[in-house]
DNA sequence: GTGAACAGTTCAACTCTTGAACTAGTTATT
DNA sequence: AATAACTAGTTCAAGAGTTGAACTGTTCAC
């Protein structure tokens, strides 16, 4: 394929990546309201997955500075949705864990978004969907490699 | 298809949405330095598309209020990237354009995001890439409507 | 035991966002 | 023509997320 292709190929992603982030990122913003904000509902879905986790760690994930993360579990703190508890062995380490409190907001908010983005999936056919995942999957695997370096 | 298999679906589209936002938002970031943020970049990418547009019209593309575009094109007018022209038959509209700075700057950005994403593209083949589009502009255009409703 | 490395936090400065209040211009109504 | 209603855009205060530098504690290596 020449250049003139991809970037006609990369033309057509970069429109339908930003439509899609927009519109979704605003229809979830509003059914979330002013319980979380989008960061925060990501933040609490990623501890939930992993049952408890480290700054460092969100910080990589998130593709962000750790202070960035500080202030986004600092504000989750304050509204009583996450733990903080030093690991006894090594005390530099910090555990995050949702409380009783986040356990609930976090299945509120995950439905909220469920909510709000399956009826659009669920315009596809089975065989539709499960083609785009893997692509989709694919993309976001590759993406991931050579992880380690930036940040 | 029952309710577990739709919410299967849901999870792996948001793991591999996150993923690949926020890896490819990452790396973006890095290649536009200090010379344009990437809402910035979004903003001049949108003008150019269309040679001219109006405040409102760039809040419906961007899912957010007008006083929000109004500061990102504020900032662009700052850096000597973006014209203000009011139209004279109907003088509540501003126009906004690029300027000649604007337009040079647009496209180094342009070509810097096209470098950075285009690799992770061309690890498809020509069919997949096809597909994967197809179905992702196919999210993007119903997500698009009943567009009018919201803010 | 000292110095390097690491986990996390604090801080100032910036960008983006909202929503309310506002200016200025246009359209409709009577 | 005068008034009211609407429209385009801006300003402002407040809040969220981000960076990068400086900092506190803690652990590890020599």
């Amino acid at each position: 394929m020449d250049v003139g292709k991809w970037q006609t190929i990369f033309g057509r992603y970069e429109a339908a990546s930003f439509t899609v982030n927009k519109r979704f990122g605003s229809l979830v913003k509003e059914k979330l309201q002013d319980v979380l904000t989008i960061d925060q509902q990501m933040t609490l879905s990623y501890i939930k997955r992993f049952g408890s986790c480290t700054t460092t760690e969100l910080a990589e994930a998130f593709c962000v500075n750790k202070s960035a993360i500080t202030a986004i579990v600092t504000r989750l703190n304050e509204k009583g949705y996450i733990h903080r508890d030093r690991d006894e062995k090594d005390r530099r380490i910090v555990y995050l864990r949702l409380t009783e409190e986040g356990e609930k907001v976090f299945q509120w908010a995950d439905e909220k978004v469920f909510e709000v983005v399956s009826p659009y999936l669920k315009i596809f056919s089975e065989e539709e969907i499960e083609t785009f995942l893997k692509l989709y999957e694919k993309l976001a695997s590759v993406s991931n490699e050579g992880a380690g370096e930036e940040k």
